[in-house]
RNA sequence: GCGGAUGUGGCGGAAUUGGUAGACGCGCACGGUUCAGGUCCGUGUGGGGGAAACCCCGUGGAGGUUCGAGUCCUCUCAUCCGCACCA
């Protein structure tokens, strides 16, 4: 045995070579016109989110290509034609800033972490499909990036409007929003302003309903569907028109509760309502709305959106009629009305909005209650169902629910308002003052205002510059040269666009490029990407699991409007990983509790790296790294191997034979029961760690039964235990494999238990007493309820329990227990 | 506040449809192998009682349904994560 050691050293470099060398892992695309000839396997797309490149991959990029790759395995060896891509998404602002203070070329930077990545990820042995991957940041690729962007925008879904930005002004840039700490900027700590540019959005709002049912369609996380709807957040109601008679205006509010319309004492506008100023004028209270107006705009969202925030406001001067009742509401401006949701204006319902009634009370407005509580509760406010009071003759004495509609009805016949829907989410804001970024393909004339650049005149290539950091525009803005050019439409002069792009909108069509990634003439061919789409399994960060999956099946359903596609939703099912924690907090520098993935495959190799992070626990889950576990699949793994190799060498080759010893029979079993188990926890959900352990136990029998058994059950039993762990400890698995039977494991089908050896001719059968186990026996399998019930009573540990008392009723559960209830 | 998730030994975690709680691994204890071990191989290991057979208790807490509950229902506590004045 001691001539035996496991060393990942040696064993690891040697497969990689085999796959990169054979190139193992790559699949071709179905040739022109004969996708279901040239293969009758099914396809399966497996996916796991491109990584951000920046310095090294870390310990979680590590746990969600080892889950991706045990899924691509486990396909491929179930007999279906897997690709498994990779990519890198390659724009974005750690590269600029780094830039920024070292004058290295965000490009320059990028490339050397994609080099590491690459390796890393070559060291880890991952089943790559590398004869597809690219960056995002290659002209290559975003040359259709920006042919997409063209496509949406003809179609009108990709359009220009003023919006207000975070502005710090101490870098003159845009802030995103992630980048504004408690209303200061990130990098500098200036107190965040809001500006107000022309900025270039994506019409997402188009597609809410759409992007809200189809989820009924995915086989998602419920937590995402529900992130999702949320984000979405769909709210059915009435939109009603309020009459400023003073100024002739109308003014339509959205209301999800058209019952409580009577109710309505006052109006309140947002303090960014265009018409305030003038709503305001020759009131007298002018001054007044202008300071409150100048101070609401300066808050930073977060004071505004403090949810105890007291309520502020200030009246108007003027009024507008209800219109179910002809009453004169006085108009406040109130921050606590937001301008992006709705109108920008609300009726003020205070007896049954706890937000409104807040208001009333520190304004003394009235209160005036129109829903009555089933249970003669009196307190305000009331925010549940009840029955309508103090509104109308027609109406008092109906059910909310059912007045809601009534109303509704009554206002589309006055043609005072009609039932509405309103959502939460937002258009898509994809503009960034930003240097590493994908350039917007427009240019802007002074005759002919915005006008796409001709899709022959794609890429529109980054230029390089001298200077990265942000002066009040886009860096891009400096490269003069870049910036002026022909108009496409006139030939006049014009200016590009120095905006570039989101990188989200890099990353919202990736997976359709990967289908197709050397296409010269095309973003893809449709017969390709018909061919491979939907992405049978995505795999990723649950951080993502509003905004790019939201992005992306955006992209998915435009695109699919647009022709291009035949498929309404990019990924079919979806698997979120939990995070690796250490010493129960999330792993960072500042706390000093980093693991690098580098240093345990250094130290222990990848495979034992990989298998450790699936053995954890559940990959949905959060997960606690811990050094010692590390060690306790690292013996595992060694030991596996060193039975697999001493076997292989000392032991004659040859069938597992017809007449088994009672060892024999019972390792075979274990064998079976272990294919079984494996197999189960890998098709139906994601249970590594319990299919590790089977294969765990496998080797435990192995090892507890080498001495009574042949080498026929002993080689069977170990090729079965490499043949279940490749998914896992590919080159471990592949090696020890390759030693007991000389073929090549990846090769092989994944092997299917023998249902002989999973029956048994007896079984221990539970003896219970009211519900507590007593006694086991030896039970005949397919004995008879009878017979079952008359060897758990003869048990002795049962007799004792029932003595004296009264047998009440006996409960048989054939297979598994006996439970006898007396008295 | 709303929405979602998670609570099981000293630790990570197991436990198809309600049916033997604690698989597997770590740690720990004891024993063996070894010149040595941060090696390898055994054995044991939820708590309490008992020489043992065996008994009692036990899945965050309190109730309930059931022959039987970690699992189902009601209430409740704690931690974590989203969203947050969305009319």
């Amino acid at each position: 045995m001691a001539d035996y050691r496991y060393d990942p050293k040696q064993i690891e470099p040697r497969w990689q070579k085999a796959w990169a060398d054979e190139r193992t892992w790559e699949v071709d695309n179905p040739a022109p016109g004969s996708a279901a000839r040239a293969d009758d396997r099914p396809k399966s797309y497996v996916l796991i989110m491109l990584p951000y490149p920046s310095g090294e991959p870390h310990i979680g990029h590590l746990k969600v290509y080892s889950v991706g790759d045990a899924v691509a395995h486990f396909h491929r060896r179930s007999g279906r034609r897997v690709v498994n891509p990779m990519g890198y998404d390659a724009f974005g602002l750690p590269a600029e800033n780094h830039a920024i203070s070292t004058g290295q070329h965000p490009r320059e930077s990028t490339d050397a972490a994609i080099a590491a990545f690459r390796r890393q990820f070559r060291r880890w042995g991952m089943s790559i499909d590398w004869s597809r991957e690219f960056g995002t940041h290659e002209p290559r690729y975003y040359r259709w990036t920006q042919w997409i962007f063209l496509k949406l925008y003809d179609r009108g879904l990709a359009y220009r409007k003023e919006a207000a930005v975070k502005w710090c002004p101490n870098d003159q840039t845009v802030l995103a929003n992630e980048q504004v700490i408690d209303g200061r900027c990130e990098r500098c700590g200036a107190e965040v302003e809001a500006k107000q540019l022309e900025q270039w959005f994506f019409r997402i709002t188009d597609y809410a309903d759409r992007l809200l049912d189809d989820l009924d369609t995915i086989q998602w996380p419920e937590h995402v569907k529900t992130m999702q709807r949320n984000w979405i957040g769909r709210s059915e109601g009435a939109e009603v028109v309020f009459r400023c008679e003073e100024l002739g205006i109308d003014y339509p509010v959205f209301t999800t509760r058209p019952d409580t319309l009577f109710g309505a004492t006052f109006f309140v506008m947002a303090p960014e309502h265009p018409d305030i100023e003038r709503l305001a004028r020759g009131t007298g209270h002018e001054e007044e709305v202008r300071h409150y107006v100048n101070h609401a705009l300066t808050e930073s969202t977060e004071e505004r959106g403090a949810a105890d925030k007291e309520k502020t406001g200030v009246f108007l001067g003027r009024h507008v009629v209800n219109p179910v009742n002809g009453e004169r509401l006085p108009m406040y401006v109130a921050d606590y009305v937001l301008m992006e949701y709705g109108t920008g204006a609300i009726m003020a319902v205070p007896a049954h909005d706890e937000r409104d009634y807040a208001f009333a009370t520190k304004f003394e407005l009235p209160i005036r209650r129109v829903i009555q509580a089933p249970d003669g509760d009196d307190e305000l406010p009331y925010t549940a169902d009840g029955v309508l009071v103090n509104s109308a003759p027609e109406f008092d004495g109906m059910p909310n629910r059912e007045a809601m509609q009534r109303i509704v009805d009554w206002l589309d016949r006055e043609g005072k308002g009609h039932g509405s829907v309103n959502y939460r989410l937002r258009d898509w804001l994809l503009s960034r003052q930003r240097y590493w970024g994908c350039p917007i393909p427009v240019v802007h004339c002074e005759r002919d205002g915005i006008v796409p650049v001709p899709e022959s005149e794609l890429p529109v290539v980054l230029p390089d510059i001298a200077d990265y950091a942000p002066r009040g525009r886009s860096p891009l803005a400096a490269a003069e040269d870049w910036v002026n050019v022909r108009c496409p439409a006139c030939g006049g002069p014009a200016r590009r666009e120095t905006d570039t792009m989101d990188t989200f909108v890099d990353s919202s069509w990736y997976f359709l490029r990967y289908c197709d990634p050397h296409n010269d003439n095309a973003a893809w061919d449709p017969a390709v990407v018909d061919y491979w789409m939907p992405v049978d399994q995505y795999i990723g960060g649950v951080e993502h699991a509003i905004l790019h999956l939201m992005y992306a099946r955006f992209f998915t359903k435009a695109l699919s409007d647009l022709g291009y596609l035949n498929v309404q939703e990019p990924f079919a099912k979806l698997f979120t990983q939990g995070m690796i924690t250490r010493e129960g907090a999330k792993m960072s520098k500042s706390r000093g509790n980093v693991v690098s993935p580098q240093s345990i495959v250094e130290r222990h190799g990848a495979d034992t790296a990989r298998a450790y992070i699936l053995f954890i626990g559940p990959p949905d889950q959060d997960a606690d790294w811990s050094d010692e576990g590390v060690e306790g699949v690292h013996r595992f793994l060694s030991r596996l191997w060193r039975l697999s190799a001493e076997t292989a060498d000392t032991t004659a080759d040859g069938p597992v034979p017809h007449e088994l010893t009672p060892a024999e029979l019972a390792l075979l079993r274990k064998a079976h029961w272990a294919i079984e188990k494996v197999t189960n926890d890998m098709s139906g959900r994601f249970a590594f760690n319990t299919a590790i352990a089977a294969i765990m136990e496998l080797t435990n029998e192995v090892s507890r039964l080498r001495d009574e058994v042949g080498s026929g059950a002993m080689r069977f039993a170990l090729a079965t235990a490499n043949s279940l762990l490749f998914p896992f400890a590919p080159h471990a698995a592949a090696d020890g494999y390759e030693r007991l039977t000389g073929r090549r494991v990846w090769e092989e089908p994944w092997p299917s238990a023998d249902h002989r050896y999973l029956e048994h001719d007896t079984y221990q059968l539970v003896c219970q007493v009211n519900g507590k186990v007593r006694d086991r026996v030896e039970a005949p399998s397919g004995a008879s309820r009878d017979q079952l019930e008359a060897l758990a009573l003869r048990a002795p540990n049962v007799q004792a329990h029932i003595d004296g008392k009264q047998v009440v009723k006996v409960v048989v559960v054939p297979d598994k227990l006996v439970n006898v209830v007396v008295r």
